[in-house]
DNA sequence: ATATTTTAAGACATAATAGTATTAAATCTT
DNA sequence: AAGATTTAATACTATTATGTCTTAAAATAT
């Protein structure tokens, strides 16, 4: 049940490094990152790019550069990580493909699907990337291999 | 979130158009299907090929030939399909792709991930192709454009 | 100034998925 | 038996996703 493409994966789980393991607004090497989470280090690169450009990170280069949070981790959701990697209709599609599902012409599976489908997007709607910091420190959850 | 590929979602289209439109056991025609449903021909004779060699289906050539259901509808449920076409792990995977994720060692998401997931997995386990097609007439639900 | 570190950008390569075309085999009709 | 119809099997092409490599640009340190 491949739900995530890598690029967005690669995305949440290296915001997710950087605020349960760096102090707030420090700027980490991306080598580092990927090297911790074992992810081929350019492809991180491309997937930052994406989310410095829509301001959720903020870069700098040179010695001691890296990325860093652009906003309190507090304000941003994993859902807006999700909509900027995946695309911002990531949860409206129907589950068999169908143009246009909806309830007025749903497909089979509509009502069990969009039940479910509105449960995950309530998730990731409400967890920011503070409150996932915290619970990874707590509860010891892990990021990489 | 394009969660199952093309080939399972065109396997079950088809699969409930037979079930809904034809009556049981009848030989339906791969082109006939392929039009009403508007999949590519040789893409859907592909997908049945492997519906066929599972025991799903069963086929015959030559004029009036096609493919019927080769079990009762009320014995083929929707699981059988998507482990088919998708492989037998699709409901087993974490959603950040880290291998060995469990209750032993969690990923961030893990929680909640593993519980709409099973959700899912039940509803599909316990849907018949005979269900869904009496759904499908029922509330005249669509498989097709 | 020059060299070093680091991200940015883009080109290139590989793999997976999706779609198309061709030929073969089986069955039916006449 | 001949020809038409229909699935089976294989091969080929196209597209997308993923991964790698190279060069450029920016910042720092010496």
């Amino acid at each position: 049940m491949k739900v995530l493409s890598k690029s967005c994966v690669y995305g949440l789980r290296a915001l997710l490094y950087i605020v349960s393991e760096k102090p707030r607004g420090a700027f980490v090497n991306i080598g580092e990152i990927s090297e911790q989470l074992n992810i081929s280090f350019h492809f991180l690169t491309k997937t930052f790019q994406v989310l410095t450009q829509a301001g959720i990170l903020q870069s700098y280069r040179g010695p001691n550069g890296g990325v860093a949070l652009a906003r309190p981790a507090e304000e941003v959701f994993l859902i807006d990580i999700i909509h900027l990697l995946e695309g911002p209709g990531f949860f409206d599609n129907c589950l068999l493909g169908l143009a246009g599902c909806g309830e007025a012409a749903p497909c089979p599976v509509h009502d069990f699907w969009i039940s479910h489908k509105a449960a995950l997007k309530e998730e990731f709607r409400t967890a920011s990337l503070a409150q996932m910091g915290a619970r990874i420190n707590m509860k010891k959850l892990r990021l990489g291999p």
